[in-house]
RNA sequence: GGCCCCGUCGUCUAGUGGCCUAGGACAUCAGGUUUUCAUCCUGAAGAUCGCGGGUUCGAAUCCCGCCGGGGUCACCA
């Protein structure tokens, strides 16, 4: 039987770094075992939507690399793929219940719930539905039926009752029915809840793994028991740890926790992310190691998810992707920088690769390439505090000088002729190698953290070189 | 509070009764290479395996209790 799993996000809001991670293990699974990988969107509740989040979902998925099989722009088999256009059958699937005897239709208020609910908490008691309306008689109910009343649909939870599953990640789990309330299935603005609508969908799109965070696990039984009333057969589940922010609560937005969007705007890159969101509760032999979304599909297992809820570390992250810049191929990291480029970047074509050959190995973060090559833009000048501190003395302002000097004379302005002027004047000097360059870098490229000397300043021309000398030198 | 789950270096983790004087990785620190930075190499520090009882010849690993953390208890997902 085919894998089919699915990434079922509500459209209330761009998801964070653990939703995602929910996608790509979703993904990784399904592809590892040759499956399919489905997005539904869940937009049942109405109040909270967010119009363009639905995009932004979409967009996270394609820019982490995790292409779907089936979903509302991609089409499929078991379509709609959007809740929002499935409403007959979540309202024809209710109401079989409720002539089933499975469930019951239910008027109270929300005040009234509201209230009963407050006086249970006083009293210390669990909050649960007092079941009013099930005691309802036929004839009541027709009556507020053709009265035009509003009602939800409310599940008939048993008493007490062991309900138990082998989670696939955190092992068998048993909830006793006492602790669930009669659940409501359909509201009265006519959608689904969540729950109702999650079984529906799941059962009649075929999905046989749901693999969701474990703040799903309390919701489980009310699954299971609507599996139950209907008949059918439920899928495995898996239920993944949560992603903690680093005070160790649940990762939120209140939070301030990020989208990969996000990240991505920052610096990141995708395969960075999606490796570091890999190890991130799963992991493999070392988990310093550095994988593609295709070596992971190949690793990626169930068993190797640990239970207990893992911290999000950014020093991890900027680990992973410092490696994952020094992997890419010289092309596609110019690309990538393009981004992050300002309109008016002055280096361009061969000198702009160049560049970013020279800064590959110097970069964790795709942002850092702005600072260390600060240099190139002619209007910018060193720090007086830096000037000062590697310019101070006569020697070295000497030895500089006679650079700048000989500089001049230089007709091919490259790499070997520059080295060839500054090292002869360096051993001609008393100083040392570092000083020098030092008041060179400080005086030329303008920041004391650059890429290599002699490479920056033929980048950088002779008509710019020359001008920064003379700044720097009469400095004071 | 009820219910469910979790608890190994700061962090991610290996570990399922003896190979553990608890291993690796990220981060940190020190030394070496280097024109700065980064890389690279070497090394250091860092966990009485949450605590307390058992079981056993032997426990991070099994059992019980406690403590701590998290999740969840909506006409939200």
């Amino acid at each position: 039987m085919t894998v089919r799993v699915r990434f079922a996000p509500s459209p209330t809001g761009i998801p964070h770094i653990g939703n995602s991670r929910t996608a790509l293990f979703n993904w990784l699974f399904a592809k590892h075992h040759q499956g399919k990988f489905i997005v539904r969107i869940e937009d049942t509740d109405r109040k909270r939507l967010v119009p363009g989040s639905q995009e932004k979902i979409m967009e996270i998925l394609d820019v982490l690399g995790l292409k779907e099989d089936e979903s509302y722009r991609h089409g499929g088999p078991y379509g709609p793929y959007i809740q929002s256009q499935r409403l007959h059958l979540y309202q024809k699937y209710a109401h079989q219940l409720v002539e089933e005897g499975k469930a019951y239709y239910c008027f109270c208020s929300p005040e009234r719930l509201a209230k009963i609910r407050k006086e249970q908490q006083k009293k210390g008691l669990i909050p649960k539905y007092d079941r009013h309306c099930l005691h309802l008689s036929k004839d009541e109910v027709e009556e507020k039926l053709k009265g035009g009343q509003k009602y939800v649909i409310r599940l008939k939870v048993p008493d007490d009752k062991d309900i138990s599953w082998n989670d696939l990640i955190q092992g068998k789990i048993t909830i006793n029915t006492a602790n669930i309330d009669d659940q409501i299935l359909l509201k009265s603005d006519g959608y689904p809840t969540y729950h109702l609508a999650v079984v529906i969908d799941d059962h009649l799109m075929k999905i046989n793994y749901v693999l969701r965070g474990s703040e799903w696990i309390s919701s489980t039984p009310k699954h299971l028991l609507l599996y139950q009333a209907f008949g059918w057969q439920p899928p495995k589940f898996g239920h993944f740890p949560l992603i903690l922010g680093p005070d160790k609560s649940k990762l939120s937005k209140r939070h301030g926790a990020k989208s990969v969007l996000d990240y991505v705007d920052e610096g990141y890159l995708p395969e960075a992310l999606v490796n570091f969101m890999a190890f991130l509760g799963w992991n493999y032999e070392d988990n310093s190691a550095i994988l593609t979304l295709e070596e992971l599909v190949k690793l990626f297992d169930l068993d190797r998810i640990g239970k207990s809820n893992p911290i999000f570390d950014r020093q991890k992250l900027d680990y992973f992707n410092r490696e994952h810049i020094r992997r890419l191929p010289l092309t596609e990291l110019a690309k990538r920088l393009g981004k992050y480029l300002p309109a008016d970047y002055p280096l361009k074509g061969d000198k702009f690769n160049r560049l970013v050959e020279l800064c590959q190995p110097r970069m964790t973060n795709l942002k850092d390439f702005l600072s260390l090559t600060e240099f190139v833009y002619p209007q910018k000048t060193a720090e007086s505090k830096d000037l000062a501190k590697y310019l101070k003395t006569t020697e070295v302002r000497e030895v500089v000088k006679n650079i700048r000097q000989k500089l001049t004379q230089i007709k091919e302005w490259k790499v070997s002729s520059i080295k060839e002027v500054i090292e002869e004047e360096v051993e001609r000097s008393s100083l040392s190698r570092g000083k020098v360059f030092m008041a060179l870098r400080i005086a030329v490229l303008i920041r004391p953290v650059t890429p290599p000397l002699f490479e920056s300043i033929a980048l950088l021309g002779k008509e710019l070189t020359l001008r920064r000398l003379d700044i720097a030198l009469n400095w004071n």
